[in-house]
DNA sequence: GCACTCCTGACCAAGGAGGTCAGGAAAGTC
DNA sequence: GACTTTCCTGACCTCCTTGGTCAGGAGTGC
């Protein structure tokens, strides 16, 4: 129930792309921006790119880029590219899972929790999170001070 | 953003516990009623134990039991028993790490993340895990049919 | 005293997390 | 055509977690 470095990494870098308008940026500038290891960043944005959600070209002039408007590119899209599935229960998808005994209605609420994460980063886009204007579903949740302190 | 088969096992093992009123109930038979490995669930139900949500006895006539009655006990509770707190990012909380440049309302994302995990996990007790009957919030997310598909 | 059951620590194999390193391949520039 | 720039790719590395197993010790009840 954690987000790895690597998914907080792939969207601040897709953060950075959704801001730069006009041409190409260099993978460096985007290490830069958002202090990520280089290297470590270029293996993301190539899977990035692996999964049709960034382009790049090589060479001088060279860099990457959105491959759609940020308005259509979701967190979950970026978290999905790089983590895999949201919400797995031991490596299965939760509707795949069958529970008996008492614990039957557990497959209920282990789908539940997917929505939930679903209804979150589904609804964030690249250019919401650019802009600062949060989905009223993020603004809800955010905006009860209860969600800000540790538990 | 996965749940691990320690919190999957831990969270049937309590739902057993759960459903067996009067006297302590042998760990063996937990793990033949879930198919968990015994001595695996062992460790697990220490843990619980340690976290104050199980008591235990040794000996002949001796088991587990639930520290406190079924509707006091959430499923986030448990969760956080045996993997430790629910969504933290980069091994830091949410609310603790500070966002540069274009991903600065990144923040309000991961604690809208973590809120809505807490919105279900928090809200469904042992008591509702085994009747059956949960709370509206899962209802609401597993009762629309999309929640079911995988994506 | 003995059977029963939990308690605890050590161990283990496989894989993932979070990187680093070295070199190759395209693209642009002179 | 040489050279620089930048992405592309695979190999490698260390540490930690996951999902267990094993062996023995320590209470408890009869």
């Amino acid at each position: 129930m954690r987000v790895s470095a690597k998914a907080d990494y792939a969207v601040r870098a897709a953060a950075e792309l959704a801001a730069a308008d006009e041409g190409p940026v260099k993978g460096e500038r985007l290490a830069e921006a958002q202090d990520i290891p280089l290297q470590f960043l270029e293996h993301i944005l190539l899977e990035l790119k692996h999964h049709g959600i960034v382009r790049a070209r090589r060479g001088a002039k060279g860099g990457y880029w959105l491959a759609r408007p940020a308005d259509e590119v979701t967190i979950a899209e970026i978290v999905r590219a790089v983590e895999g599935p949201i919400a797995h229960v031991q490596s299965s998808p939760p509707e795949a899972i069958e529970y008996r005994g008492n614990a039957e209605h557990l497959q209920e609420v282990w789908i539940a929790v997917r929505a939930s994460l679903r209804n979150v980063l589904e609804s964030v886009t690249l250019a919401d999170l650019v802009s600062g204007e949060m989905p009223s579903v993020v603004n809800e949740l955010a905006g009860d001070p209860d969600a800000w302190v540790a538990r």
